[in-house]
DNA sequence: GCCAAATTGACATTTCCATTGTCATTTTGA
DNA sequence: TCAAAATGACAATGGAAATGTCAATTTGGC
């Protein structure tokens, strides 16, 4: 049918329009990243606590799904570039909860608000339900695609 | 205001999903090449050529955006495996035009189906005006992404 | 038609992101 | 209490893609 294969046929350029999004986005990002000392995974690890408050190396990773010997190296950079901080974990002592620092919280709060500021100006003649759909449809085809490959 | 943040709040998520959902994306395509002797970035070239007809390699890069060397590789690895062949290009003798063989455009119409059909399956439940939706908004803050990249 | 500039294929090197593997040390839970 | 899991540290690997380079063509301006 006519209604179904367009459809399919949407929904196949929707999921493969993420690269180029994926690419334009991470560009931007690295814009917004020049002239601070972040690198871009750097920034990653600061706005999850800044988001959800300080975490332990493995709780970041299971965040941003990806491993936590990698996530180790990420947090071991914010370390030494002072932007967070090691503070005691009540509930395991071994692994310490990462903290923002007040220099890391300056720099992140900074670069978040300029990056929404970039939100604002492209949602600009955007409608704001359109958005609203568009982000129902991708989360909703984004689980799905996962549950497949799960299989 | 509240509708103007809330806007950028889904504007800022909707980019943030782009990853996982590429991610997930290119796990069921790798997942949907098992049994063949295609890798991604093969199905990649075959698809080019059957959407667009013989091209040449630089050609193919410009459409996939990245560049003409690795492009190379990977009509290499497709010419060796005989899903495609050189034949002359009466436009440049030197840059042959790559074209599926038989063999090749069997191999990619019977996966491209399988992946609609996968579409199909996944948007069995969503509004086709939804996809249409999502799409036009992906489409256009991708497009202003990348202006605002190459500033 | 000539010649400088661009294109192309081929190959080598490098970078970047991320996974995988391993080990000694905790930590946890049965 | 003790086996199993979690953690930090570090090494090795893999893979995608960029970058660099070269010789052979090809093209376009004159």
């Amino acid at each position: 049918m006519y209604n179904v294969d367009m459809k399919a046929e949407h929904l196949h350029s929707l999921v493969w329009m993420s690269r180029p999004l994926m690419q334009a986005a991470e560009a931007c990002v690295e814009a917004g990243l020049q002239g601070t000392e972040l690198t871009v995974r750097m920034r990653a690890v600061l706005e999850i606590l800044q988001r959800h408050g300080e975490q332990t190396v493995p709780e970041i990773a299971a965040r941003l799904e990806i491993k936590r010997q990698y996530v180790q190296l990420m947090v071991n950079e914010t370390l030494s570039g002072g932007f967070v901080e090691q503070r005691p974990n009540p509930r395991h002592s071994r692994s310490p909860l990462i903290s923002l620092t007040d220099r890391g919280r300056e720099l992140i709060e900074g670069i978040v608000s300029k990056e929404l500021a970039v939100m604002k100006t492209i949602g600009a003649d955007l409608d704001a339900e359109d958005i609203e759909t568009a982000l129902k449809v991708v989360r909703a085809v984004t689980g799905k695609l996962k549950n497949l490959a799960g299989d």
